[in-house]
DNA sequence: TCCGGAAAAT
DNA sequence: ATTTTCCGGA
């Protein structure tokens, strides 16, 4: 049944509308959501399944079964309290945008770093783009809820035989009133406030629905059904026509190369799709979190439009350590504007070929820059066909402000990987790496041409890594495919200045090779890799940044994989208590999203911004029971 | 409450 | 393949 929906986009859905705040809502941080009332959330779910018989227990036993899978986890100590891994959501599927160019504006709900390292930290270089486009639009009244919505043919309204009824808040998100609202619901009028009523009273549903249609170039895609979905009454209200609701495409003027479609959602088996603006902001934050956790790199990997600060470093220095790039960071100028805070290695450019492909350039993707070298083999991308090979990596070309951009070394740079977390990242776990690992590269293979390229650099290293296991994925996470070619024009309008020159991101496919595949690291960082490791140990670790902040509360990953270690992790980690409780007084200042909901909630929200405005993204279709 | 095994249902 | 149902156990 992956054609149906399923119930981690329900939840999201829900978590999405405010008019469900009572009922669910995101509270915590980096993804984590309560069930305020399960048996609503229960009830609603059962309708949405036409199940009526559904109730909190059995629900809450298909959310159990994302545990293994990694889409949820459950923070332990909390009531009803689950967390959403939302990178792997996220990343895995929109690796292809750049996040380069997009501007500071990620500052936002990135989960709360540990060291406090992130404050000076930023990790998009502040570019041209920013300035054009300010990320105002961030907090921006509708910004982030704005989606689109893909309805099946008659997805619309999905009859359950029994009396429930209930469908379709969620499907219809605009359409008028909720039927089932009123039961129990928003009581007060509209959850957040009863004071100003939800948004229904103040964007006509239907008004704001077929201007975004419209604004979608909906025409052309019927099957598209973009509503706002939320009010966030901005200041002045001004917020509530449909262009203000979605940022992302006033700053895009051509949204519409974005249009998603069956065919091109990256997320093929399941009909979810982000918008690609908001990804990019997203990624931002995320890698801003990435480095706020010190986590690895490698999470950069995967995604070769990204555009890492170069720390200067002229020469390979493989044990680099971080020390010294620490502190010069510099904004304008063609120098990289930041250094990270930790410490990795990055690729080093390839000098003699670089500069060959900067004068010749053919083919993309080396040229570009940013071109991905990576290719996810997905669904789609075998469908999008084959391969092509991006070169590789490291070249990196200044881009027009004479910015010298590095693009990290997708998964052929087997070498830095391994440096990064050897090296640098000590703290890091090595099951969290794994996981960062398997999270973010899913399907990669290598080119022939990558091993040719890093020999010549100098770095031929062992390579491995390229590590096919996936296997363990789950669909959703599965490799997006490649950006349909429709996609990039959607960068460059973004960032003409600097990266207008890039070039389509290339397919590459390669067959995997298990022979060069490295299997995670299973324990030992400095242990040579093996190349077998038996699939039990490779069972993906669960978790990654926050989860190692959160102390462990939750457990590590999979006891049947690795009993031993895990049980060990998760006693230490009962061990621990929990203490942060609902949010009024707590001085965090919960952070809801930038998102204003109307004045404000009642509950605090701790969100993460970035979560809302992804989940506000997405998409789903097929409603039917 | 939460966790998962098991089996059935879709 | 995912979810529903049922359920014993912590």
């Amino acid at each position: 049944g992956s054609r149906q929906i399923q119930l981690w986009h329900f939840i999201l859905e829900l978590l999405r509308k405010e008019e469900y705040h009572d009922v669910i809502a995101w509270q915590g941080d980096y993804g984590e959501f309560v069930i305020k009332d399960p048996d609503e959330v229960a009830r609603l779910w059962g309708a949405r399944k036409c199940k009526p018989q559904m109730n909190y227990d059995k629900l809450s036993r298909a959310l159990r079964y994302y545990y293994n899978k990694r889409i949820l986890h459950k923070t332990k100590g909390k009531r009803f309290t689950y967390k959403f891994n939302f990178n792997k959501l996220v990343l895995v599927n929109y690796p292809f945008i750049d996040m380069g160019s997009t501007g500071s504006s990620v500052p936002q709900s990135a989960p709360p770093v540990p060291t406090g390292a992130g404050t000076h930290f930023r990790f998009p270089p502040s570019t041209p783009s920013e300035v054009l486009s300010p990320n105002d639009d961030l907090r921006s009244p509708g910004g982030m809820f704005s989606s689109v919505v893909r309805r099946m043919g008659r997805g619309s309204v999905s009859d359950c035989s029994d009396g429930t009824s209930v469908n379709s808040e969620i499907e219809e998100g605009n359409i008028g009133a909720g039927e089932e609202r009123g039961d129990r619901g928003i009581s007060g009028g509209g959850g957040p406030g009863g004071g100003g009523g939800g948004y229904r009273g103040i964007i006509h549903p239907r008004l704001s629905h077929e201007t975004l249609f419209r604004m979608y170039g909906g025409p052309g895609n019927p099957s598209l059904s973009p509503f706002p979905v939320s009010p966030l009454p901005g200041p002045g209200g001004a917020g509530l026509l449909a262009p203000p609701l979605s940022p992302a495409l006033s700053m895009t003027p051509s949204h519409l190369p974005y249009t998603p479609s069956p065919t091109l959602s990256p997320m093929l088996g399941s009909h979810f799709s982000f918008n690609p603006e908001d990804m990019k902001r997203y990624l931002q934050a995320h890698t801003q979190s990435v480095y706020n956790y010190g986590l690895s790199p490698r999470a950069f990997l995967q995604y070769p439009n990204i555009v890492i600060p170069q720390p200067h470093r002229p020469t390979a220095d493989k044990a680099g350590l971080t020390g010294e790039r620490g502190e010069r960071a510099e904004r304008a100028g063609p120098e990289p504007p930041h250094m990270s805070p930790f410490k990795f290695k990055l690729q080093p450019p390839p000098l003699g070929r670089k500069q060959r492909d900067s004068s010749g350039s053919g083919s993309m993707s080396s040229t570009s820059g940013l071109g991905s070298s990576l290719s996810f083999s997905s669904d789609l991308s075998s469908a999008s066909g084959s391969g092509v090979i991006s070169a590789s990596s490291s070249t990196q070309s200044l881009n027009s402000a004479g910015l010298p951009k590095i693009k990290v070394e997708p998964i052929s740079d087997i070498e830095s990987e391994e440096e990064v977390e050897v090296t640098d990242i000590s703290e890091e776990d090595p099951d969290e790496r794994d996981e960062e690992f398997e999270l973010f590269s899913p399907h990669l293979s290598r080119a022939p041409e990558h091993r040719h390229h890093h020999f010549a650099n100098g770095t031929a290293a062992p390579q491995h890594q390229s590590h096919a296991e996936d296997d363990l994925d789950e669909e959703v996470f599965k490799a997006p495919a490649p950006p349909p070619p429709g996609l990039m024009p959607f960068y460059a309008s973004q960032h003409t200045h600097s990266n207008a020159h890039r070039g389509l991101p290339i397919l590459k496919s390669e067959p995997i090779d298990a022979g060069d595949t490295l299997p995670p690291q299973t324990g030992s960082a400095g242990a040579p890799q093996t190349k077998c490791i038996p699939l039990k140990l490779r069972f993906k670790r669960r978790w990654s940044e926050d989860q190692r902040m959160e102390a462990a509360q939750e457990e590590s990953d999979d006891k049947k994989v690795r009993p031993e270690e895990e049980r060990e992790r998760e006693r230490q980690s009962n061990g621990r208590m929990e203490i942060e409780e609902d949010g009024t007084g707590s001085g965090d200042g919960d952070s809801p999203p930038p998102l204003a909901y109307e004045g404000s909630l009642p509950t605090p929200l701790k969100v993460s911004a970035e979560l809302h405005r992804a989940t506000a993204q997405l998409s789903l279709e097929n409603k039917d029971c």
